[in-house]
DNA sequence: AATGAATGAGCTTTCATTCAT
DNA sequence: GATGAATGAAAGCTCATTCAT
């Protein structure tokens, strides 16, 4: 082989996408991307056919990045309240320490441009945390509520702390912390 | 004056750029917007100089709509409860009954092209929630959480109740007494 | 209205897209013609939505053209040698008087961007030839060969007539009256 | 030299040449004449330098070809009625075995690409045409016509031969036939 | 010599904005 | 003020050619 693609090249290319989107919107130029990750204008075709499909590729890779962020060292055995908690860490932490990425994949998100089996593919490293609400509905832990309220709130409360914190960061731990409380005391039954 | 710019036109323009705005994004093209509204191209600009006045003017005038709807009847003097419950439940009927102003707003949100002006204006009907915030702060009822939590607890709480009654209209009310619900327990001391 | 469209202008662009194509072939650029035609790039999409509209309607215009070139003052009443040659002379004038038309012509028939529209359209008003065809052979005028290979023949020795023609034109009377009489001579019943 | 430019290779390239300029005409991309030849993009242009150098000398090779088709058995000694039907025929006969070349030849020969030395070295080989065409001058047996005419006249009418049997196969010995007929009766004297 | 990734000029087309009518 | 044709600066993408491997 000649010289190979190199997947150095095709992590600056979306890397690049991801600032340059983050900070411009998915209408931001291709050339933009290319000259942001060193390349010719031309070569980020021969990575990624079309913007659409760079757009896709980096949805599923940001949405990697997140899954494998909030699950490693996943405490599989703990109680479920032990579970979220690490999930919602995990979450807000990662989209802290990951702005870039955050805010690329909340343009990704909105845009029409995202194929099914982006959407598919996106959602998919998700499973654990549905398999998750559903054990703790099982064991009648959550308030009468529709199931799918409860993931709804711990992604939008916090997505909410997440920017509360990119706007005043010495208050991280306490935003994160009050912030899954309220998710949980919201949630759980009283006692 | 001969023909007075007309308020008719104004309006026409801001309708139709909600409508494609939230359908299309912020890319589509202002001829899209002039030829939904009835008008010739050119005539756009003589009402918004740019295509980035008719975005901002679009997000001041959709804050406004929404404000006066979650503030209309507002009762002042009951309890914080149930002026929370009055904010949430207008809040939320609003974004059902207007799904072309809520994406279009969603769309709005998160560009980058809404002038520092533009957001002050855009939040500057919401004084009255902080208030009521503080009100309750003062009353002590909520739990130990920064303040600021709160209300960002309620916006996205709400706007997840949404995106679900979007999907699935018939449980509307159990969607938006039980995200209420969530909020409100999670928010306020336990008894 | 405000400025309309102006015919001219339409015509300027045929006109410089017919010089170019007959140039350079189909292969050049839009921006070539409407700098010939000396209007800005965008504006030729206004009178063209696309490349290939231009090119088909510039067929289309080029086989009018010499339609009516051919066919003015046809002799309808005449003898079938008569009505031949005035349509050979008639057909290689043209050709020799408007070479522009005749190679960007040459170049539209060859290419793959005609639609059956516009080859139907282009080949109506050569209908006439048809019929005179099927007159002489009515009277069995031809000598005992396929029909469409009359037609056929009389297209071909046209152009290669035109050719010497436009290499040595001071021969064109030569040239067209020789031409002529090998068409003649070829296709007709011997005496 | 360690691997020498191959042959095979050579060829491989101007056949898949010839069969994509037929059929796309030739503004088709390089890399589907070296996709279709089974070589690399890069490898194209070290057999030839520029897709110039490629059309000049595929132009070349089909006019060779062509030309030893039309030669092979010349029946030197015959009359000039059959020496010129050997030719027609062998033309004919060229023209509707080898479609992809008589298309690829058509591009080339009405695009602005060949150089002059090309256009030289494809006609050279038909210099016995015209050798056999001034015998027959000298004969008197043609008609009081110039005598370049003479061979436009073969070539064209060959052509339009080959396009009506290109469009109906079955009838290809009578085209062939009565296109010779047409020629040599148009272009000889009357007896 | 062969490969195919890299290059960047060039292509057609879109679009916000201007301006003649 | 209203109109829509005119403008030309992008945009995404292609492709002949180069060059590192």
């Amino acid at each position: 082989m000649a010289r190979p693609k190199s997947d150095d090249k095709r992590s600056a290319i979306l890397a690049a996408a991801a600032e340059i989107f983050a900070e411009r919107g998915l209408g931001a130029a291709t050339s933009a991307i290319s000259s942001a990750a060193g390349i010719a204008e031309g070569t980020l075709f021969t990575y990624f056919k079309t913007k659409d499909e760079l757009l896709n590729a980096l949805y599923r890779e940001i949405k990697m990045e997140l899954s494998s962020a909030m699950m490693s060292n996943f405490p599989r055995k703990k109680s479920v309240r032990t579970r979220l908690h690490h999930i919602w860490n995990r979450f807000v932490n990662w989209g802290v320490a990951n702005p870039v990425s955050r805010f690329a994949l909340a343009h990704l998100e909105v845009s029409d441009r995202l194929t099914d089996e982006s959407k598919v593919a996106g959602s998919a490293p998700f499973a654990e945390v549905e398999t998750l609400v559903d054990d703790a509905a099982a064991q009648r832990l959550f308030r009468n509520v529709p199931e799918e309220l409860i993931a709804a709130s711990l992604r939008s409360l916090a997505s909410a702390t997440m920017d509360l914190i990119a706007a005043n960061p010495r208050m991280a731990d306490q935003y994160r912390e009050a912030g899954f409380e309220i998710f949980w005391t919201g949630v759980t039954k009283k006692r």
